[in-house]
This record gives C-alpha cells, structure tokens and sequence, in this order.
DNA sequence: ATATCGATGCTCT
DNA sequence: GAGCATCGATATT
C-alpha cells in the first residue's frame, strides 16, 4: 500500500457486499456509495460518525473492503503528525485513524488505485485471521473481519487468534 | 484491564 | 429526524 509518499502492510480489512445489511450498498446505489457501483480497485471514501474518513477499495457490482487497519511503514513522521501521537501502534490501527494518517479525505473518492503514488499491490502469502467484524449493529457475526496472523498493528485482536 | 459516553455531519426516510 | 462500517477521554473493576 503506497498513498502519497506514505506506505505500509495492510493488517486488517473488512467485507461487505450487496446482500450484506451492514454495507452502504445494501440500499442500492445512490449518491454516497456510487463508487461501489462503479468500477474496482478505485477508493471508496466515506465520513463516519461526522468526524472521520474511512477508506475502502471497491470491487464492483456493490462489493467493497474496507481498510481497517496497516502496519506503517515509510513516510511515519508524516502519517505521526497527522495523527497526533507518535506511538506507531495508533497510527494506523483503526478505520478511521488509518485514513487519517494516509491523509484520504472525500478527495480521494472514486480514485482508481492506479497511480504511481496511489496503489496497493499483493504482498508475499500470509497467514489470515477470520472473524466477526466489529463496531457495526447489522450482521456484525458474518465473519468478514480478516487479519494478518501474529500483527501487532491489528485494531482489536481476533478471537482465539492461536 | 474493560465499559460507557459524547462529539459531529451527512445520508436517507 | 433518526441512525451510523469511529475515536478518544473519562469512569469503574
């Protein structure tokens, strides 16, 4: 994952899809989540609570994941500023505080991650934690909270993650 | 260590 | 006008 000079492992994401009750595109496509109608691998950016971004990558017909949280890796001075806090542990662990520490706002949306400075490519085979996602009220039990196995930079830890 | 609670703004009913 | 895919601070074990 590389956003504008910042880059870092990505540890944790979430699922969500058309048929799921908890995703925004549930509803069917309207104005805030047209990006997951749209085409993948583009940014898929949205306020949550009125005070944070979050940061998902589409992956069409209404599917999408979000980012939840990432390991830091280059440009930490930058995404530590933009946090607030220098503890690399909080920098990215979290929706909300990893969108903020990449610097996404809804100026990014609908952005292909495409570009040189704006991608994210695979990394080498990892081990992957499943579990029940966490802070939504609908289907919270569907077990499309994925994690990185043995990560410190998770947001919680999964359930008996051995 | 966990639990609760307020902040804050936008989308959809 | 309700509800929310969150966070951080404060209160309580």
């Amino acid at each position: 994952m590389t956003i504008r000079g910042c880059s870092g492992v990505v540890t944790e994401t979430e699922a969500y899809q058309p048929d799921d009750p908890a995703s925004h595109s549930f509803p069917g496509p309207t104005k805030r989540n047209a990006a997951m109608f749209g085409p993948a691998g583009h940014a898929y950016v949205y306020r949550s609570y009125g005070i944070h971004w979050c940061l998902n990558v589409t992956c069409g017909h209404g599917h999408g994941v979000l980012l939840c949280a990432g390991e830091p890796l280059e440009g930490l001075a930058l995404m530590a500023s933009r946090r607030g806090t220098s503890a690399p542990r909080l920098i990215e662990t979290g929706p909300g505080r990893l969108a903020q520490a990449l610097g996404v706002t809804d100026a990014d949306y609908g952005r292909p991650f495409s570009a040189p400075d704006f991608f994210i490519d695979e990394g080498p085979p990892a081990k992957i934690l499943t579990g029940p996602r966490i802070g939504i009220t609908k289907a919270a039990d569907w077990p499309r909270r994925y994690g990185l196995k043995g990560s410190r930079h998770l947001s919680r830890r999964f359930p008996s993650s051995v």
